[in-house]
DNA sequence: GTCTATATCAAGATAGAC
DNA sequence: GTCTATCTTGATATAGAC
């Protein structure tokens, strides 16, 4: 819920919410704290308000780097020869890649206000397109990605699953069966 | 990480639990704590510790019995005509009629060693169980209605999105073919 | 079984000087 | 752009008396 910001963000804004992801990329939400942040960039964590209006603000922050990431995959992925897979491998990777920061995209309501207008869209976009626009489907391929990932992230499959196969199975099971001749 | 507690709750302890699940379902994560459980219950905090050995174990018990109960309607929803729709249906109803439990049991990997022993897999088994023992295709399964379930209550779908649909979609599709004649 | 008193720690955020 | 000093709040948990 903070106000969404429609002033360009400083580049000592950004300098500081880079220094953020790192940190979370590293040590995860626990360490993402402003005073700890504010050591990471040999500040002190009043400094930070001058930059960032609030921890919601910098956490939005990260949220839109996130989709913007993930979107410019995600439309690289549409252009392969099996989109449908190539959209799947993307969406796992990226994420097994980024773990706490897609744990921040995913695990509350946004606050879609306060992030970069259009990312969470440029996001969703690739599989809908992906899809021929069948949105019913859409959603369920997106719940399955989802889904399998934050199973995995969370230790909720056995120690020797077959992951590979499970995600495989998934993805051919939601694929759209190809139109007869 | 709590050690796992051999003996049996004392009745006291069950009392708390039951207050906690009230108190959870009532006003989420951020109410349970443990000042605000023994003000529910008339005591103070420190008085808690007697019957509980620490937070975890409290939330263990809260999980342990989410599983038990889940465990219960599956197994009924087993015995229906067309036991994966049905199973689909009670998963998706269990979960919207105790989303803060939910979370908890699902948001983190389980503190295992301090849960009811079996109480997940009984959880687990009837799907399991529904798919003919088709583990990939379960965790599958598992993974969609997980996903749509965390996608629903973080409000991650567009707010007139038809969601009856793509549940049935998606299990329409991850559904096994029926045997050839 | 419950109490009081307390330790310990850590978080987000603001005021106002430099 | 950064600082110091501080406010405010709130959490888990322990010791030891009753």
């Amino acid at each position: 819920m903070s106000s969404p910001d429609h002033t360009a963000p400083s580049p000592r804004a950004q300098e500081i919410v880079a220094a953020a992801r790192a940190l979370l990329a590293s040590e995860g939400p626990g360490a993402l704290t402003m005073r700890r942040l504010a050591a990471e960039l040999g500040i002190q964590a009043p400094s930070i308000y001058k930059h960032l209006r609030d921890k919601q603000a910098l956490e939005n922050a990260l949220i839109s780097a996130g989709f913007l990431e993930q979107a410019a995959r995600f439309e690289k992925a549409l252009s392969r020869p099996d989109p449908i897979s190539a959209l799947a491998r993307a969406y796992r990777q990226w994420a097994q890649r980024n773990p706490h920061l897609y744990r921040l995209m995913t695990e509350r309501p946004l606050d879609r206000a306060g992030l970069t207008a259009g990312a969470e869209e440029r996001a969703a976009a690739p599989l809908i397109k992906a899809l021929g626009g069948d949105t019913d489907l859409a959603r369920a391929v997106f719940a399955f990605a989802h889904g399998m990932t934050m199973l995995e992230l969370n230790e909720r499959f056995p120690p020797g699953a077959d992951l590979d196969a499970a995600w495989e199975r998934g993805i051919a099971a939601l694929r759209p069966a190809p139109a007869r001749a």
